[in-house]
RNA sequence: GCCGCUGUAGCUCAGUGGUAGAGCGCACCCUUGGUAAGGGUGAGGUCGAGAGUUCAAAUCUCUCCAGCGGCUCCA
């Protein structure tokens, strides 16, 4: 009879099997009726699970305690409304089979194929939210039914989907001895589907639900394969964490890099000029060139020398290094020289022998650099080396072209011209660890100065299994144990991911999600075996004998475009001074003040301080609100009483009142201070030492 | 590249077949104002591009281009 440990410690016995329902009802029938499921044995299961042996439990409610979302009450709550959004569709497009739904962190989606002639549309969302309600609104109860496997493979057989049954064959090799189903209903009578559940008990307990978004998918995540439509939806138990939750979308949006780039004048894409090429407008630029000077004064530190290459190179580099043709696809095509062209246009060469004689390297083009590394490869190789040489670290902001799928653009996160900020290090094997290390310090470094702290690291080791590896097993030993021990030195939680290597080496990458909570990749350093044999680089070892360098390639901040797409996102658009395009703005009062506002704004550009003055015909309530929504760090206001004691009254950003008024002098010099340092000593700090 | 949605003034957007609109911004005038929008006047548009249907197209159809969400991809 089952003796069930509840999370407490204490422990219920009971005479008879029960069900994690009647447990919560012997404990209160308050507590019963807010209870969505059960984890049985730390496994999250229906309400309605019966209980025959000794198990512990904990009931899944709402709300946690402290009133926050549970998380496996949502996951309850979102797969189940998955199969009521799915139950309203097949209501409304009768054929449209269904394949596979589940929760996401944010609600789920549910994987259709409609019929060809059927496609859904966002009109019909109205109507599949209505038949939802309908469904929500008789409270039927999700009910779970076993039948064994080969009895439960007839039944789906019998009901012709494909996909299902291949659900069914996944179940089976996974492991499962039957196949669940859950009728929203009564088996037999109501809709049902295959499914390993758990769910809420009843539909009823879907408070708030909406559909949210169409998108394509395809069958398995695979492109050759069936494409179907996805349909995202959410889903709340009441109506305000629903309404709670768009308002948080909607914040979001505010933040989005392009809404504020536009806003703030940060670049510019122009469709005449191409997709996923940006325009760095002199506000971004100037955001660009502060975040570069700082990181080239840190890699200056670190013994970096900086170089420049050109932004094309020979077809044959890129043969060597391996870029070309295997990784074609996602270049720009070659340029062609105009001799071989007019030849080959004679000899009426079709696309497809043009292709071949590329590929052969029977005619010579150039190519829109796709990476930095075969350029400064050449550098260092351009004169011999010594062991006591090493490393030698070359750093460039190299701009790079890659032939991104169209649909991937975004904004300045996924484009295809981008500056990174470069380094190849080249050094002896034993020199490995000690140079990962220094690239992730200054990573350390220049996020920490920036406030960055929401980031994951995510170290990148080979698949033991597969052979797609190249170099010394010895030494990707010895490169994944000098990553793995840089990244703890970070103290930043990382994790590891065999597989996730390149195959020339592993890596280290620093991922940050978007205001949307998508991931990208920011930085990466990665070990490289190949690239130095692939070229025959070689350094003179202390026995006189040659030696191949081990190569590291890092871009701590992946490219100054999707770094400062994801900055804008950080810092909503508000810039420290060091950063801000515009760091201060002077307000006249009136005309009358126009002469002092003149005389301020001087005294803040002779010592460099980016200031400008809004002489606009407004009262200065109008200019505050400007200045504030361009989300300038300081408005100055100065009128007669300023100009009278060579004063100035300062407004700071994301302050609802002035701080007072300090003397002309000081603020110059506070505000240099506060640009100097880099926000380690401010104007308002200033402020606060007056008062004291 | 795939599916869906969107494209109207510099920006944000309204406009369902019959003379292109609003707010912000911009210019000028009045106002000379002390901490989140003072008032007025005015300029500004091949309605993403091309083709079609129609007496008539921003509006309906098709093709293309671009953006957005997702899928796939990312050396």
């Amino acid at each position: 009879m089952p003796q069930i440990t509840l999370p407490d410690g204490s422990v219920k016995s009971f005479e008879h099997p029960v069900s994690a329902f009647d447990v919560a009802m012997s404990i209160g029938d308050r507590l019963a009726r807010a209870c969505v499921g059960a984890l049985i044995d730390e496994e999250l299961s229906d309400l309605s699970t019966v209980i025959d042996k000794d198990c512990t439990l904990a009931l899944v409610t709402e709300k946690t305690r402290d009133k926050q979302d549970d998380p496996n009450a949502m996951y309850l709550l979102r797969h189940s409304t998955a199969h009521v959004m799915a139950e309203a569709i097949q209501r409304i497009v009768p054929g449209a089979m269904l394949v596979y739904g589940p929760p996401l962190e944010n609600g789920f989606y549910y994987d259709i194929a409609f019929p060809e002639d059927r496609p859904l549309k966002e009109g019909d969302f109205e109507a599949i939210e209505a038949e939802m309600a309908k469904i929500v609104e008789e409270d039927r109860p999700f009910t779970r039914y076993e039948l064994e496997y080969s009895e439960g493979l007839s039944k789906v057989k019998s009901e012709g989907s494909k996909y299902k049954l291949d659900n069914a064959h996944r179940a089976h090799e996974a492991g499962s001895l039957s196949l669940s189903f859950y009728a929203t209903g009564e088996p037999g009578r109501d809709w049902e589907d295959l499914c390993r559940g758990p769910h809420v008990p009843s539909t009823g307990r879907i408070g708030a639900f909406k559909v949210m978004s169409l998108a394509s998918s395809y069958w398995h995540g695979d492109e050759n394969s069936d494409r179907l439509t996805r349909v995202y939806g959410t889903a709340f138990f009441s109506k305000k964490d629903l309404a709670a939750y768009l308002d948080r979308i909607e914040e979001a949006k505010k933040r989005d890099h392009r809404v504020l780039g536009k806003k703030l004048k940060l670049f510019h894409i122009d469709e005449t000029v191409g997709q996923g090429l940006i325009l760095w407008t002199p506000n971004g630029s100037v955001v660009r060139k502060e975040l570069q000077s700082f990181i080239s004064m840190e890699l200056a530190k670190q013994g970096y020398h900086e170089v420049f290459t050109p932004h094309i190179g020979k077809l044959d580099l890129y043969r060597t290094s391996g870029h070309f043709p295997y990784y074609a696809e996602s270049q720009f095509p070659p340029l062609i020289e105009r001799d071989h062209m007019a030849q080959l246009s004679e000899e009426g060469c079709s696309c497809a022998q043009l292709s071949n004689h590329m590929t052969t390297g029977e005619i010579e083009g150039f190519m829109l650099k796709p990476m930095n590394c075969p350029h400064h490869i050449k550098v260092f190789d351009s004169q011999p080396h010594s062991y006591k040489d090493l490393p030698v670290r070359l750093a460039e902001f190299g701009t790079v072209y890659r032939w991104e799928q169209s649909g991937e653009l975004n904004g300045m996160t996924r484009v295809r011209g981008f500056t990174q900020d470069d380094a190849h290090l080249f050094c002896t094997p034993d020199q490995v660890a000690h140079e990962v290390q220094g690239c992730l310090l200054l990573v350390k470094t220049i996020f920490s100065v920036l406030g960055m702290e929401d980031y994951r690291v995510r170290v990148g080791l080979r698949d033991p299994d597969s052979g797609k590896y190249t170099g010394d097993p010895a030494n990707w030993d010895k490169a994944e144990q000098a990553c793995r021990e840089a990244a703890q030195t970070l103290g930043v939680p990382f994790t590891e991911e065999p597989g996730e290597a390149a195959f020339y080496g592993p890596k280290i990458d620093f991922v940050v999600k978007d205001v949307i909570g998508r991931e990208w990749q920011l930085g990466t350093v990665q070990v490289d075996y190949n690239l130095p044999e692939r070229f025959d680089l070689s350094y003179v070892g202390p026995d006189n004998e040659k030696h191949r360098p081990v190569m590291i390639h890092r871009a701590p901040f992946g490219s100054m475009e999707r770094f400062i797409g994801v900055l804008i996102e950080h810092f909503a658009g508000a810039f420290p001074v060091w950063l801000a395009p515009e760091q201060v703005r002077v307000l006249p009062i009136s005309e009358k003040s126009n002469d002092y506002a003149h005389e301020v704004m001087s005294a803040l550009h002779a010592v460099g301080i980016r200031a400008t003055l809004d002489d606009h015909d407004q009262r200065v309530q109008a200019k505050i609100k400007n200045g504030s929504e361009m989300k300038i760090p300081y408005l100055i206001v100065v009128g007669p009483r300023d100009a009278e004691n060579r004063a100035v009254s300062v407004r700071a950003f994301g302050i609802e009142k002035d701080l007072g008024s300090m003397p002309l002098d000081s603020f110059v010099s506070a505000i240099s201070e506060e640009y100097r340092t880099k926000g380690r000593s401010t104007v308002r700090q200033r402020f606060e030492t007056v008062k004291a």
